[in-house]
Parts: structure tokens; C-alpha cells; sequence
DNA sequence: CCGATT
DNA sequence: AACGGCTAATCGG
């Protein structure tokens, strides 16, 4: 049988492990009841310890656990051989009591693999991937495998896709789902498939409602629905936190079974560090939220609010309805137009969900055949955990022992040892014009390559420090002699990545070849920068501190280097930061510059390479982290400045985009100072709109833990004053007030605002003209007299003239 | 005013 | 369950 592994899992009832094989039409299951699962464990006596463990007898309910073998195998731990022995278990379940069995008997030294969840140890053992094929004999009857699965190369078939959303009645604010009932359940197909169910009597006829008996009978059909179109892929945005726990316990207080597998079993939330997340037998449900969150991570999008509304704006440049979550207890009693809007927002948030995910789960397909997991892990995994599995299965392949993740004392160790990063140079502030800018392409995965880093290479036996293998401003050197483990995989990745961008060129876009191919090239772009991630993160299988630390010395190496050259060749560096260079031309050309680079790239070593990002009329620096600069089609780049920052008022961030775009754009400072005189006249003749004053900022503990009071912990307490419950992890909104006192004493809930007025004074002083001060002042502005601290009025009076 | 906290 | 570098606001002694 042939069919791509769609997904797998572990039965405990049939001890089996079950591949999901998903054929051209339908899925089918085969179980594998000949699966092994074992660990292994090292000492110096591996015969004698073989034999010790074999006699292991552990009582337990009656019986005994005990090893189904042991056998003394040949494996590698950081490259050096090392003979260990391969503890087979009866059962997954026999797996804790014998680790911690074997822990404690004499000549043992340590136990490798056994953190490895036997699903995902099957997959490594056989090398499957899923989302690509797998073949295999089969019992047709028992459907069973009866050969060992092979990974076959095989096209994905056109899977149905499903979103859905619910709308919950919610007098207090947050719903109670002892007695809150879901009000409506909205879905959305790749099929074209649009529905909203609820069970609102006088609902309005249109086409893509079904109005049914009650709340019951409501979910039931939503059952019913995803059974009757065959749904493969089930998504939702924040489902794992919000509408799956909700529809449980309503469910269950309802007395029905959720029962949306399919093979009609339940659904299964399990609870994983921060979140609950639910899978579906024989589907696969896939959080949109996570995957937002990732792409948030890795920078690929950056928001204040990750909202579907400004997802979904921010992805495909539209707005998509929105409708106030205040207002749903008034919809659904009042009916009528309002109703009509809330069923229509509803139906839209299942659309926009599943825009999202269509737009992403080509990519998050391409990193389960990379990393050999399967689509529901790695669409929740961090990418420091997608690196950790590509790596555990690449030591299988190589028979390299996996190590395990530090417990305890020695994470506590890891924690403590800090080291050097990147280095950023002080900017030259003000205004440039006519700039080049380079960046290293990938530096700390192209120095990891070249200068083969990995935790085995760093300080080896067998090599002696000298000038070729040390490491610069450090007192490490680098084997020369084997290729570490790392670098091997990195390197592979790498040079994957680049036949297929080779190959990208040459194809149309808007192909769905281009669309695989891009998916898979930006795939490995994804994992390959967070190997350096992972050698620095002390709760990783291949932390290595000297690793991490030589990585970001090479950076540093390379960088200051560059900048000697680029002013040598008569460029003028103006900043740079870890991996780039701003230079302003100086009466050099475009020509010039790129003959630079491409007479750097002759010698540097390996891999490295510096590439042209792009050539900018002006630019402004600030401070280190804090520029904007204009291209040469007009597109602004403003980083670190407040504009993408939360934790300020819209007011200040819009006047600070306006006035760099007057400054880049035209080069006016009148028109800059005009703009925030219009701004500043605003806020204090109380006309701006309350949401332009908002400042937003998360609370990172609970409110008793912290020490200094701040606003929005200020603000916090008076929530919590008023009954609502306050969580570490919740974005708090506050508007600072008129009144006495500090600014926490003033700062108000925008909750608890209640027609109170702004403080202007505020606004003004500690919003919109810090915010643009930071720019005038390096074009010139910093005179004394400028300054708006002394008297308000003046300071603002001759700042404007 | 200035170091600590965020 | 990804790293360090960095700026800036506000608190509070």
C-alpha cells in the first residue's frame, strides 16, 4: 500500500502505532503492532551492564515490568565511538519506571532517547516524513503493516480544508461556559463551502444561514457537517485556547460527545506548557493563531495586536468586518440589522481564517518533510523545536546518541553562563543621502558552515590551537580534522535552499510548482536561522555556550573587518549592526560600491557573503537600532522607532511617520514642524479620538510580583478593583487623565474611562514631542531653545517657530 | 538626582 | 521550548 502519511499516532488500548494514509479520495488506517521503542544507555562495562539490565524484574500491579531485550550496539556520542545498550521496551507505558530503574544501578553513565515519544520515534526510525509518501505490505483484512514502511516520494492529493469560528453570549464580558451558551458556529471550505449555524429563531433569511431547534442540536450539526464534506484539515484562529475548550464544556454540560474524529472518536485536548492544544483522530486540526504567533517570532510578521482583523489587514492589505465583542448580548436580544451584521462577521472570521491558513499551510507542509513531524506538531512547534527534531533525526540516521534536555541543576548552570552577541556601531546621526547598504546573506548559519562550529569541533582533543583554527578574540580553537554534526546538517540545508532558488528563477510565478517550491525554499530559510538560536538556549539536546559565543565572534570578526574595507575603498560608514553596512557613497558610485563588494567576496572564506540589499537616496539616523531611510521607488524603512511600538499613543507614532515622511520624502523641516504644530494644537483643544491615545503594554507577571509600580501595572489594579480578573500574559489599554499626581496615578483602564478627559499636557510632552524631538534634534533641532521642558507654552512656541 | 525596573 | 544588544520611560529612595 501506498499513500502519503497524513498523520500517526499511538493507541495504548491496541498498543499499535497507526499511520494515517491519506489516498487520492479517503484516508485509511494501518496499524503497526511490530514497532520497537527503546533507549539507550552507556557505561563502561556495556556487556556486563547489557546483562544487569536484561534481569531486571519491576513489580507493578501484580506483574513485573521488564526489558523485552537488550543488545550492545555500536553508536557516536558527540563523533567519538561509543559502544551502548539498546534497552527495547514491552510497552511505551514501561518506559519512566525503567529509565528511572537504570538510572540509579551501578556502572551506568547515561541514557540517551528516552524523552522521544514513540510516535516520533517510529518516524525517525524508519525515516518517514509526513506529508509525503510512505509503502508498505498490508494485512488488507486486519490492516495491518506486515513490512517495514519505506519513504517513497509522493504528491499531496487536494485535501479539503475547513475553518470554523463561534460567536458565545457574554453578559459579564467573559463567557461562562456553565452557562453561556455559543450563539452561532460559522464554517468555511476551500470548496466554497459557507455556513453559519445558530439557533436564533427570527434569524434573517440568507443563503448562508441554517437557523436550527436549539444550542444541542446546533452542535450537533456542526458534527455532522465536518463528517458530511470529509474535512481533512479542520482550522481555527485561537481555537486551542478559546473555541475548542469552550465547545467542550458546553458539550459537556449539554451531555453530547464532540465527537468530530473520523472514526467519530472524541476530541483530545491535551495540555502542553502554555496552551491546551486539541487533536482529532483522523484529521488534523491546525491553530491559525499558532502559526501567527511563529511567523511573529521568526519576524515574518510583526504587529501591535495579532486580531484576525489585523492579521488578515496586515497579510492580504484588506479589511475583512469587524464587529464589537460588547455588543454581542444586544445582538442577539435586539435582533434585527445588528443581528444580521453579527452573523455576517462571523461568517467572515471563518473566512479570513481560512485565507490564512491557505496562505501558510503550504509552507508549515514543507517543514514537516524537512523536519519528519507531523502538520499538527510542527504548526505549534517554536523554531528552536523544529531544529531539535530535524537534528534528533539526523543523529538517528547517523547512529549519533541524542542527548537530552537538561533538567534542573544543570539548566540553572546553562542559565547563568551569558556571552557576547553582535556588535552595533554608534551611527553618525542626522541626515545621509545617497547610500549603499550590504548585508551579510545568512551570517551566522554561513559561519557555522564555513568555520565547521559545533559542540563536538569547539576546543577538540585532537587539534592544536593555531592561527587557521582559533577563534578570533576567544581562547577556542576548532577541530580541522572531522566535520562536526552540525554544520554537516546546516550545510546540506543551505545548499539545498540555493538549487532551489536557482530553479525558482527560471519558473513563472503564481504556478502551483512556483508555490511548492517557494514554500519549500523559505522552509529551509526558517530552520537554517535558528541553528545559532538553539547552540545558545540552555534548555537544548546541543547547547554548547563556547559554540554560540565563537559564532558571534566570528560576526563581530567579519563586521569590523568590512567596515575597515568599505572606508579603505573610500565609502563612508555611516552604521551597521550584526550583519549590515550603511555607507554613504561619497562621490563614489553605484558602480564602485558594487565592485567593492564583489572584490570583498574574492576573499572572504567559505560561504560568507556580502550581498547589495539596496541603494537609498536619504536616510536618518538616530541612535543605534533607531533609522529610517527612503529608497529609490520611495519606499520608507523605519526601524526601532516608535511607530512600531505598543507601548505608545497612536498620536505620537503617526505624527513621528508623517513628519520622517515629510523629512525623507521632500527634505522639508517646515513642513515637519507644521504638521506637529496641527498635531499639538489638536490635543490640546481635546479633539483627538480617545483610541489615538490608547498606550498598550503586557504584564509579564502577576501584579503583586512586581516591585516599581509602572502605569499599566497602575492600570491593571484598578481592573482588578472592578472585578475583572487580571492575568500575566493580557495587553493592558490606559489613557493618562487630567488630575494630580504621577502618571500612574492618572493612568485609567480604557474600560473604566467613563467620559473622562485626557491629560493634553501629557500627550504632548511625554507622547507626540519626545517621540518627534528624537528626529529634529539630530537634523539640527537640539539648540537649548528648542527643548520643551521649561515652560511648556514657550518651549512649544519656539520649537514650532 | 540617579539607580533600578520595566 | 531561540540568541544578545540596545534605548527609553518611569518609579522611588
Amino acid at each position: 500500500m501506498k499513500g502519503v502519511l497524513f498523520d500517526i499516532d499511538y493507541s495504548d488500548e491496541q498498543n499499535v502505532i497507526r499511520l494515517y494514509l491519506r489516498k487520492t479520495r479517503d484516508l485509511v488506517v494501518v496499524n503497526d503492532p511490530r514497532f520497537e521503542h527503546y533507549f539507550f544507555v552507556t557505561g563502561p562495562n556495556p556487556q556486563k551492564l547489557a546483562q544487569l539490565i536484561s534481569k531486571l524484574r519491576i513489580p507493578s500491579n501484580g506483574g513485573f515490568i521488564k526489558p523485552l531485550k537488550t543488545e550492545v550496539v555500536e553508536r557516536t556520542r558527540l563523533g567519538e565511538p561509543t559502544p551502548a545498550v539498546k534497552v527495547v521496551l514491552e510497552k511505551p507505558k514501561h518506559l519512566q519506571p525503567l529509565r528511572r530503574t537504570i538510572r540509579d544501578l551501578p556502572g551506568v553513565n547515561a541514557i540517551y532517547g528516552y524523552d522521544i515519544p514513540v510516535s516520533k520515534q517510529y518516524l525517525i526510525e524508519h525515516g518517514l516524513r509526513p506529508m509525503d509518501g510512505v509503502e508498505t505490505k498490508i494485512d488488507e483484512k486486519q490492516l495491518t503493516v506486515l513490512s517495514p514502511p519505506k519513504a517513497v516520494e509522493l504528491d499531496l492529493p487536494d485535501l479539503r480544508v475547513m475553518s470554523f469560528d463561534i460567536e458565545v453570549y457574554n453578559p459579564t464580558g467573559a463567557p461562562r461556559p456553565e452557562q453561556d451558551p455559543v450563539l452561532m458556529i460559522s464554517l468555511a471550505g476551500n470548496d466554497g463551502f459557507r455556513r453559519v449555524l445558530t439557533w436564533k429563531k427570527d434569524s434573517p433569511p440568507l443563503k448562508f444561514v441554517e437557523v436550527v431547534e436549539d444550542e444541542r442540536t446546533m452542535i450537533k450539526r456542526f458534527i455532522e457537517i465536518i463528517k458530511e464534506r470529509d474535512v481533512d484539515i479542520l482550522l481555527g484562529y485561537n481555537t486551542d485556547f478559546f473555541d475548542f475548550p469552550y465547545l467542550k464544556d458546553r458539550a459537556k454540560h449539554l451531555k453530547l460527545k464532540l465527537a468530530l474524529g473520523r472514526d467519530e472518536s472524541e476530541i483530545v485536548s491535551k495540555r502542553r506548557r502554555f496552551a491546551t492544544a486539541t487533536r482529532i483522530r483522523g484529521r488534523i486540526h491546525v491553530d491559525v493563531y499558532a502559526i501567527v504567533n511563529f511567523l511573529a517570532t521568526i519576524g515574518n510578521i510583526r504587529l501591535i495586536h495579532y486580531t484576525l482583523e489585523d492579521v488578515y489587514r496586515y497579510v492580504f492589505g484588506k479589511e475583512k468586518p469587524d464587529f464589537e465583542f460588547t455588543r454581542f448580548v444586544e445582538a442577539w436580544e435586539r435582533g434585527g440589522e445588528l443581528w444580521k451584521r453579527l452573523l455576517e462577521y462571523s461568517l467572515s472570521d471563518a473566512e479570513a481564517t481560512l485565507e490564512l491558513g491557505l496562505e501558510f499551510l503550504p509552507l508549515f507542509i514543507q517543514i514537516c518533510k524537512i523536519v519528519g513531524q507531523t502538520l499538527f506538531d510542527v504548526t505549534r512547534m517554536t523554531p528552536g523545536q523544529l531544529v531539535e527534531w530535524l537534528l534528533v533525526a539526523e543523529a538517528q540516521r547517523r547512529g549519533e546518541l541524542v542527548p537530552a534536555r537538561p533538567v534542573g541543576g544543570e539548566y540553572e548552570e546553562r542559565m547563568e553562563e551569558t556571552y557576547a552577541g553582535a556588535y552595533v556601531m554608534e551611527p553618525k546621526r542626522g541626515m545621509h543621502e545617497n547610500l549603499v547598504v550590504f548585508d551579510f546573506r545568512s551570517l551566522y548559519p554561513s559561519i557555522i558552515v564555513t568555520h565547521n562550529i559545533d559542540p563536538s569541533t569547539i576546543n577538540c582533543k585532537c587539534c592544536e590551537p593555531s592561527e587557521s583554527t582559533r577563534v578570533p578574540e576567544l581562547d577556542y580553537h576548532i577541530c580541522a580534522k572531522r566535520k562536526g554534526f552540525i554544520p554537516g546538517v546546516l550545510k546540506k540545508l543551505i545548499e539545498t535552499r540555493s538549487q532551489l532558488k536557482r530553479e525558482l528563477k527560471k519558473m513563472k510565478r503564481d504556478t502551483p510548482e512556483y508555490t511548492v517550491l517557494n514554500a519549500q525554499q523559505w522552509a529551509l530559510k526558517v530552520i537554517s536561522n535558528s541553528f545559532y538560536g538553539v547552540l545558545g538556549y540552555p534548555r537544548a539536546r546541543w547547547y554548547s555556550r563556547e559554540a554560540a559565543e565563537s559564532v558571534t565572534s566570528f560576526g563581530r570578526y567579519y563586521i569590523r573587518q568590512s567596515i575597515q574595507e568599505a572606508e579603505r575603498f573610500g565609502l563612508r560608514v555611516v552604521y551597521s549592526d550584526t550583519d549590515s553596512l550603511h555607507c554613504t557613497l561619497n562621490g563614489k558610485s553605484k558602480k564602485d560600491a558594487i565592485r567593492f563588494m564583489e572584490e570583498l567576496n574574492r576573499r572572504l572564506p567559505g560561504i560568507i557573503e556580502l550581498e547589495l540589499e539596496g541603494f537609498y537616496p536619504r536616510a536618518v539616523y538616530v541612535t543605534k537600532k533607531r533609522y529610517a531611510m527612503i529608497d529609490e521607488d520611495g519606499r520608507i524603512t523605519v526601524k526601532g522607532l516608535e511607530f512600531v511600538r505598543r507601548d505608545w499613543a497612536q498620536i505620537a507614532k503617526r505624527t513621528q511617520q508623517a513628519v520622517l515622511e515629510a523629512i525623507l520624502r521632500e527634505g522639508s523641516k517646515e513642513k515637519a514642524a507644521d504638521i506637529v504644530r496641527t498635531v499639538t494644537r489638536r490635543i490640546q483643544k481635546g479633539e483627538v479620538d480617545l483610541n489615538d491615545l490608547i498606550i498598550y503594554t503586557q504584564l509579564k507577571m502577576p501584579i503583586e510580583s512586581y516591585r516599581s509600580v509602572g502605569p499599566h501595572v497602575a492600570a491593571a489594579k484598578r481592573l482588578r478593583e472592578r472585578g475583572v480578573e487580571v492575568e500575566p500574559g493580557m495587553v493592558i489599554g490606559y489613557v493618562v487623565v487630567r488630575g494630580s499626581g504621577s502618571i500612574s496615578d492618572r493612568a485609567i483602564p480604557v474600560e473604566l474611562l467613563e467620559g473622562r478627559n485626557y491629560d493634553p499636557d501629557y500627550y504632548v510632552e511625554h507622547q507626540v514631542l519626545p517621540a518627534v524631538m528624537r528626529i529634529m534634534e539630530v537634523l539640527g533641532y537640539s539648540d537649548e531653545s528648542l527643548r520643551f521642558q521649561r515652560s511648556r507654552q514657550r518651549g512649544l512656541e519656539e520649537f514650532l517657530s
